[in-house]
DNA sequence: GTAGATGATTGTAA
DNA sequence: TTACAATCATCTAC
């Protein structure tokens, strides 16, 4: 046996050649010369090359630089090569294992050095097959290299294409996920100016009514521009109002009874609440405190304008409360003489006499009884009067100094006989009333 | 289309 | 909390 031989066996027991290693048997020397066969052939090849590559390091720099310009140009270099790489990879996890315990194989550290001196192991070569794979593009890639190294090159690039592919996906949702966070933000931001927005209105809840002339856009407050659809009241109903306004000309804040009153006469709904500064559930201004709020300031804006009209109510009125008292007296002279007044006079209780009549006076201190709608209230007037005198009631509730009240308005604008606008509830009327100012 | 009328809204003062 | 005053927005008649 010689030294090619054994070190081959020590080479982790690794069968080169394709014969085995038992019990420490030494393998048969290689024969020399081809022996009829191929196998036999291949095997004297490799063990030459090995048994060059065993004895390089005890050879001259010059020599052994000879011999590994040989075996690099061998044919079978790139299977030896891989051959070793498969050795030192089997042995360097042996050695890992129990580098604590045992100290290096003196083979092992040579063969180690050997693969780093030329440049096929290492740290940067990235383990034995790429060492392999990458000796054997070195070697200038034979066709049988190619072959050899065709599942590496491609379960590289394999890995690559599945890197790439993975690389892609992950830009692909970080590229989504950055936009959702974009968007996220983006709604972030439109969300909080909502809330915002909505806290702002969110004591003053928009005012919503169950009027049937009121559709569903009336639930969404004025800042999201939905802004309740105006529907002018019903004639009637503006007629209902307009009476009570000009028959109380003197205090026209009608209580909340008389509200409640009106708006059932005018089938304006009540559940209106004010904007702002006015809790949901406290149902005290209503559409009718609106129209009475506009009534009241345009009244006293233009009060010449609304002076014709208010004689034309004051008349309408007159008529109405003489017809009541006339039948209320024909009642108590065929029934009961004892009870002047029944006090019905169809949309309200008698009318606010003193307002009445004080429609027939400009707020401004000119007379209008000279005019047309002036003497006809004035004659209906006369008539009420006569019909009460006659009647022996009411000789104090529309005398002759009562007629005629004082200006509705005071130089300030306000309402002379109008309570504090704080208060709503006139003074004078008691409960359950709808007259707010029947004392005047 | 436009002007006036009118109901609703809003800020402010008492 | 209310009324006032200004204003808005819509309706209606022309």
């Amino acid at each position: 046996m010689d030294d090619q031989s054994r070190m081959l066996q020590t080479l982790a027991g690794v069968n080169l050649a394709g014969h085995s290693v038992q019990g420490g048997m030494a393998l048969p020397p290689p024969p020399h010369g081809h022996e009829g066969a191929d196998g036999d052939g291949r095997k004297q090849d490799i063990g030459d090359i090995l048994h060059q590559i065993m004895t390089i390091t005890d050879q001259s720099l010059d020599e052994a630089q000879a011999k590994k310009h040989a075996l690099n140009c061998h044919r079978m270099k790139p299977a030896l090569f891989s051959v070793l790489c498969e050795i030192k990879e089997k042995t360097g996890l042996s050695i890992r294992g129990a580098q604590e315990e045992d100290p290096p194989d003196p083979q092992l550290m040579r063969l180690d050095n050997m693969l780093l001196a030329e440049g096929v192991s290492g740290p940067e070569k990235g383990g034995g097959s790429a060492a392999a794979a990458a000796a054997a593009a070195a070697s200038g890639g034979s066709s049988d290299n190619s072959i050899e190294h065709s599942d590496y090159r491609a379960k590289l690039t394999q890995i690559r294409q599945i890197y790439h592919t993975e690389l892609e996906k992950y830009e692909q949702v970080s590229s989504r996920h950055s936009q959702s966070l974009d968007r996220l933000k983006e709604i972030g931001g439109s969300a909080n100016i909502l809330i915002r927005k909505f806290k702002k209105i969110q004591t003053p809840f928009p005012k919503y009514s169950t009027d049937a002339n009121y559709t569903c856009d009336s639930l969404f407050p004025p800042c999201f521009s939905h802004r309740r659809k105006r529907r002018n009241f019903s004639k009637q109903a503006t007629e209902i109002l307009n009476e009570y306004f000009y028959s109380h000309l003197s205090n026209p804040y009608p209580s909340e009874e008389a509200k409640e009153e009106l708006a059932k006469k005018c089938s304006i709904t009540v559940s209106q609440v004010r904007t702002h500064h006015a809790v949901v559930s406290r149902v005290q201004d209503t559409c009718v405190s609106n129209w009475f709020g506009n009534k009241r300031i345009r009244y006293k804006k233009n009060i010449g304008k609304f002076q014709e009209e208010a004689n034309l109510y004051a008349a309408k009125t007159a008529v109405t409360a003489a017809h009541a008292v006339a039948a209320a007296v024909q009642n108590n002279q065929t029934n009961s003489p004892t009870t002047p007044n029944s006090g019905s006079s169809g949309s309200f209780n008698l009318p606010n006499s003193g307002d009445m009549f004080m429609n027939m006076q400009s707020l401004n201190g000119d007379s209008y009884q000279g005019s047309q709608v002036g003497a006809n209230v004035q004659s209906q007037v006369d008539t009420l009067r006569h019909v009460i005198n006659q009647t022996g009631g009411y000789s104090d509730g529309l005398g002759a100094n009562s007629l005629y009240s004082p200006h509705n308005l005071n130089a300030n604008g306000g309402w002379q006989d109008a309570t504090t606008p704080s208060s709503v509830t006139s003074p004078t009327e008691g409960p359950g009333s709808v007259h707010s100012d029947t004392s005047n």
